[in-house]
DNA sequence: CTGAGATGGCAACAATATAACAACTCGGCC
DNA sequence: GGCCGAGTTGTTATATTGTTGCCATCTCAG
């Protein structure tokens, strides 16, 4: 499946290589975060799943975000309690971001050396690394330019 | 002012050379830290601020964490909604966490290579860092060497 | 068809963090 | 000493984020 295929039919194709179900709600969840430029909090993604009248309940969500984050369609963003789309879900990574408190984008990036030099950092120690959280706060690019 | 000297002792001296005060609720919340060897909750470190009847609010903790944290006296570890005290406060420094998911202890390192292969990410995406967030979740040498 | 397992709805709750305002403390100054 | 003002703390209430438990419903293999 190419890299340009949209990312909700090649999320479909991993969940049925993988024998799991892209369900009704996980398709929504994944769909509002996809669809925005910006990570959104749980109860950001709950308003925006919210059908008329009828509004949803907080496990919901979270049950749809566990399930997304085990197989890797989306990330948690720990600095800022949200959450954003993987671009490129299909092999296992460990990822970088670099978040901008003035628009608000975040950027996932896949930078060897980082993930290296963390790698010998945590060998040093003698330390066994299973999950990695890197994130990087500051000014975009556009918004460096714009702002001076 | 030596490294060996006590760290309650080194940021006393920090925060008069910087002309602010550490007060009286700042130190307590600093020496609680300090003299944990895990990270703590700032629930956690109300509790352990109690004094007999006398319960505090949270506002006083989180404020005196605010204060601690600006003048680097205090890392937050950010996926563990958790603080911990830093070993030497004396110079700004961008640091890295190795955080045993099995005993709870939690490792400071400042790996050069890490903060510069992470600049350098950052550098050609024309990001501007003013803040890093870099935790390793993992199994400490010593609980891998327990367990297996 | 049927039963086990997966999924979803719902209500209550727990944990983390902040807002708003009043009261107090500590210097410097007259 | 007495006064003032900035910074700090106390207090109450509330906002935000995340979890647990229970049961209804759906799905699918056998
Ligand atoms: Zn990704
Ligand atoms: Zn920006
Ligand atoms: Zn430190
Ligand atoms: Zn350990």
């Amino acid at each position: 499946m190419p890299m340009s295929t949209d990312v909700l039919t090649r999320a479909e194709s991993i969940c049925q290589q993988r024998g799991v179900r892209l369900t009704t709600q996980r398709r929504r969840v994944l769909a509002i975060l996809c669809a925005s430029n910006r990570p959104l909090g749980a109860y950001e993604i709950l308003e925006a799943m919210r059908d008329g009248a009828r509004t949803l309940a907080p496990p919901t969500v979270y049950r749809a975000l566990d399930f997304l984050l085990e197989h890797g369609l989306v990330h948690k963003i720990e600095s800022m309690h949200a959450f954003v789309g993987c671009n490129h879900p299909e092999h296992p990574h460990s990822s970088q971001f670099l978040i901008c408190h003035d628009c608000g984008v975040v950027t996932e990036i896949d930078d060897a050396a980082v993930t290296q030099s963390l790698g010998s950092a945590a060998d040093v120690s003698g330390f066994r690394a299973q999950r990695r959280v890197v994130e990087v706060i500051g000014t975009c690019a556009q918004c460096a330019e714009k702002n001076g």
